[in-house]
DNA sequence: CCGAATCCGGCATGATACTG
DNA sequence: CAGTATCATGCCGGATTCGG
């Protein structure tokens, strides 16, 4: 039984028979994040149901978007990862992450929210072109899980994990994220009522809001 | 009875309930090449059927994806085209379109190739870094059926129909084009045994062929 | 010719149960 | 925890039909 194809010689009709089927590019937009296990991703994707992960899985496994490896001991288990093929799709990803976030209102109450994509939400708001001095590696703690922050060569990525020596970091959790994200609490005033903490230089600070297109109002 | 959704709070899921059912982008390729009437897109998606392809456009519109308009008589006749918000997808699209591109050996037998979407394929190709000198609108036929090239800030557009006063004119066929796109013949050779021909300002052709990584080995 | 509605067989999907 | 097996449901693909 053979996969169902556009079978059409077309670089998009190709990149969505691998990548247009239900759930696909929400799986890889968790492996964004850093390698995950089975269990990681059924987590971040409520309602795929263990069966069609597993298909997804191996599907993408097979085109070498993505590869399976076995973390050392004592951990012992199984993680799914990007190949660098996978990587080259992240601009991608963002790119129509960035698209969709300007149809994302206030959250509605039966809405999934993870602090894993709040966190992909904030690097697809990344401006090279104000990004000018915030370059290296920043912490980011939503509802206190960490993620950092890669800025270099006008591009961002983020991960889960801790950075060393971050040259900024910042604390928040969701709520006060997505008031920051949507406009509706500017940035002065989640510092000052305390729903943001920042750490570090000030002028990597003032940069990093300018790349993220958060300065309307000024930190101090 | 609702549609479905992935009903999370992240741009790319927003972005995928709307755009990620099955045919949805591949008809959105077929708009950005300009509005294209029921018809049209019929033949450029084969394998749709009527009724999905009606609902699609429904959806898309309902969205602020597209807009129907009616053409002036004598014409009359509806077209479906992309709104603003839609443009703006143009550049998420062709990314997609460079990812699938670089999986897409030599074509089989059964695959539909159209002069569409090899045009669109061109787009794709267009290289910021090097489109120094390339601005300008160019004309591209591929099978007699012509296309604009638009070059201007950096970014390309493709477009069905005739350039006014083109810099630079090329007319190739499909396989021609193919050939050339995935290597199996260098501009050179496409020139020199009549593949190809490109008419226009030589400083602009060489400036052209570097926008779309085609100068490996230089023409002349 | 344009566009949409209908019916239907088959496959994809979603939920749950089950095994190592 | 990491998947496989199973089954009800609903979406998709194809054909046909129908009104403008």
């Amino acid at each position: 039984m053979t996969k169902r194809s556009y079978n059409q010689y077309c670089g998009l009709a190709v990149a969505l028979d691998l990548l247009g089927e239900r759930w696909t590019m929400l799986v890889l937009r968790e492996l964004l994040l850093g390698p995950r296990r089975f269990k990681d991703l059924l987590d971040g994707l409520p309602g795929i149901g263990t069966g069609l992960l597993s298909q997804r899985l191996k599907e993408l496994e097979a085109a070498g978007v993505i590869d399976k490896a076995t973390l050392p001991p004592p951990a012992g288990s199984n993680v799914y990862r990007l190949t660098e093929d996978g990587e080259s799709l992240r601009p991608v990803l963002l790119g129509l992450t960035r698209w969709g976030m300007t149809r994302l209102g206030t959250p509605e109450a039966d809405q999934y929210i993870s602090s894993e994509t709040l966190a992909v939400a904030v690097a697809a708001r990344f401006n090279p072109a104000t990004a000018h001095d915030a370059a290296g590696t920043h912490r980011l703690d939503i509802d206190a899980r960490p993620f950092l922050l890669d800025i270099a060569n006008g591009q961002v990525s983020v991960r889960a994990g801790e950075a060393d020596r971050p040259v900024v970091s910042i604390s928040t959790d969701s709520g006060s994220l997505i008031a920051l994200i949507n406009g509706t609490r500017t940035l002065a005033d989640s510092l000052a009522e305390g729903f943001i903490a920042i750490d570090g230089d000030p002028a990597a600070i003032m940069a990093l809001a300018r790349a993220f297109d958060l300065a309307a109002s000024e930190p101090e």
